[in-house]
RNA sequence: GGGCCGUUAGCUCAGCUGGUAGAGCAGGGGACUCUUAAUCCCAAGGUCGCAGGUUCGAUCCCUGCACGGCCCA
């Protein structure tokens, strides 16, 4: 049996039932067409109640059988309908139907319709079906894109253009990670998945871009947990002629705005805990938080040794800084659940970052936290060409192109990373990053 | 990579320190003109994740594997 190519003229259903709101009980309004799937449907005989949903909410219909020909509905089918907007006895805003379609026959029974699906494994391998059975799917998801959707009205409104540049690279850089790497039978060539944007970014920059930004889906070929996954969607933006305090007021204001986009609120719940993004943010120096814990020195062997004394494994730790990092993400972020900026960091972590004037070996760097996760990392970009490449050769890296792009000059510039799948979490309320993404890295069956 | 836990009908779950499995919802048939997790009656639905082992006999005990979850690295 054909069913229909298009149903046209179709509102949402939250306006109609807002429209049936307003009725009084068995009085009718005006005729309005309507589609969705049908998933409930409670038989009365001559009588029958179906639970229409759209993406917009749910509403119920008044179907009689005998009027419309018989009502061959299963749970699951998706029907186009017009009727009269209308109220029950029993007060609940309904439409009473004249025209039933079937547009689409559903061939296999739905999950159950109040428990929704719980099995995590069919959750994220076929969410097609969280999002049908369990709203709060469908909600989380639309949260994420409204989110997107204020960072970049945000941006827009402030100057910021948004480009798009490669995910396959010659070369990865812009953040330590293991990546991806493929390759171009073309090309005869091994390529990178990206990592990071950033350079990139920062030659458009040098190219007179002044204000850029990219939401892109970045790879790291590394650990999954609660919250990493190997593909993540992450913001950067850079600025011209601004430096890191500029990104954290930038960064302050963004979170506030888009928070309340998304959620109506700048407090979110998260893990139990309010978390509120209206500033101003709690800020403290990374060597403050160290030493608030015991921890700061610049001796790799005292700091190991401080660190066994928390019990904390330090048996892959093979430089300061990496001894440094662990100190960070095992002592001090899981306290930071409120929005915190923690400010100038040693430059052995930072080999892209501006060095602080008058300070030794601290770079104008940030990182922001809250719900004890890392959101994201920031600093004044390092626009000294000759400086650049030491400190790729301190590494045993090198980057000849880029330093070549930062040799003809760029802007004192802030630049900053934003993790979208960490704040969709804290918007959210989900405990898990792949509840926040639509088709999260499992591995594969068979 | 390591530790612990899980995997039973399409979905959500029971299953007694071993005797070849049950319920609700969905799906099928029937009753009902105000239900909303509708209700009621009938029938049907299973490679108990996979492969071995122990045993007269395994969903249950043991081993390995697969996938998932939590924690650790």
């Amino acid at each position: 049996m054909s069913t229909p190519h298009r149903f046209p003229d179709r509102e949402e259903i939250a306006a109609v039932r807002a429209e049936a709101e307003t009725l009084e009980p068995q009085a009718t309004g005006a005729e309005h067409a309507l589609a969705g799937r049908v998933m409930g449907r409670r038989d009365m005989g001559k009588l029958v109640f179906l639970d229409l949903v759209d993406r917009s909410g749910k509403i119920q219909l008044l179907a009689q059988p005998d009027e419309l020909g018989g009502l061959d509905v299963d749970l699951g089918d998706v029907v186009g309908v017009r009727g009269q907007a209308t109220k029950t006895k029993r007060g609940e805003p309904s439409l009473a139907v004249s025209e039933l379609q079937l547009l689409a026959k559903i061939k296999r029974p739905l999950p159950d319709t109040y428990h929704g699906v719980v099995d995590a494994e069919t959750r994220y391998r076929k969410r097609y079906l969280d999002l049908l059975v369990n709203e709060e799917t469908r909600r989380d998801f639309l949260v994420r894109s409204e989110l997107v959707a204020a960072i970049r009205r945000f941006l827009d409104a402030r100057g910021f253009v948004e480009v798009e540049t490669p995910i396959l690279q010659p070369r990865y850089g812009g953040a330590l990670a293991e990546p991806f790497v493929t390759h171009s039978n073309e090309l005869d060539a091994d390529l990178y998945l990206r990592i990071a944007d950033e350079l990139y970014l920062k030659r458009l920059i040098v190219g007179g871009l002044e204000r850029v930004y990219e939401i892109s889906k970045d790879f790291r070929n590394e650990s999954i947990s609660y919250k990493h996954q190997p593909e993540f969607t992450m913001l950067e933006w850079y600025e011209a002629y601004a430096d890191y305090e500029d990104a954290m007021t930038l960064i302050e204001e963004l979170l506030r705005v888009v928070t309340k986009e998304a959620t109506g609120s700048a407090a979110v719940t998260f893990r139990g805990q309010e978390i509120d993004f209206e500033p101003a943010w709690k800020r403290m120096s990374l060597i403050g938080a160290l030493e608030a814990e015991g921890v700061w020195t610049r001796d790799a062997n005292d700091l190991r040794k401080g660190l066994q004394e928390r019990e904390i494994d330090t048996g892959a730790d093979e430089t300061w800084a990496q001894l440094v990092d662990h100190a960070l993400s095992h002592l001090v972020e899981p306290k930071l659940i409120q929005p915190t900026i923690l400010f100038d960091y040693p430059v052995e972590l930072s080999p892209l970052a501006r060095l602080k004037e008058g300070e030794e070996g601290i770079v104008e760097r940030f990182e922001y936290f809250a719900g004890g996760m890392e959101l994201g990392n920031a600093y004044s970009e390092l626009n000294d060409p000759d400086e650049q490449a030491a400190r790729f050769a301190e590494m045993g890296a090198e980057d000849p192109d880029y330093v070549e792009a930062l040799s003809y000059g760029m802007p004192p510039t802030a630049g900053l990373g934003l993790g979208i799948d960490r704040l969709s979490m804290l918007l959210t309320g989900r405990d898990t990053i792949r509840d926040v993404i639509l088709f999260p890295t499992l591995r594969p069956t068979e």
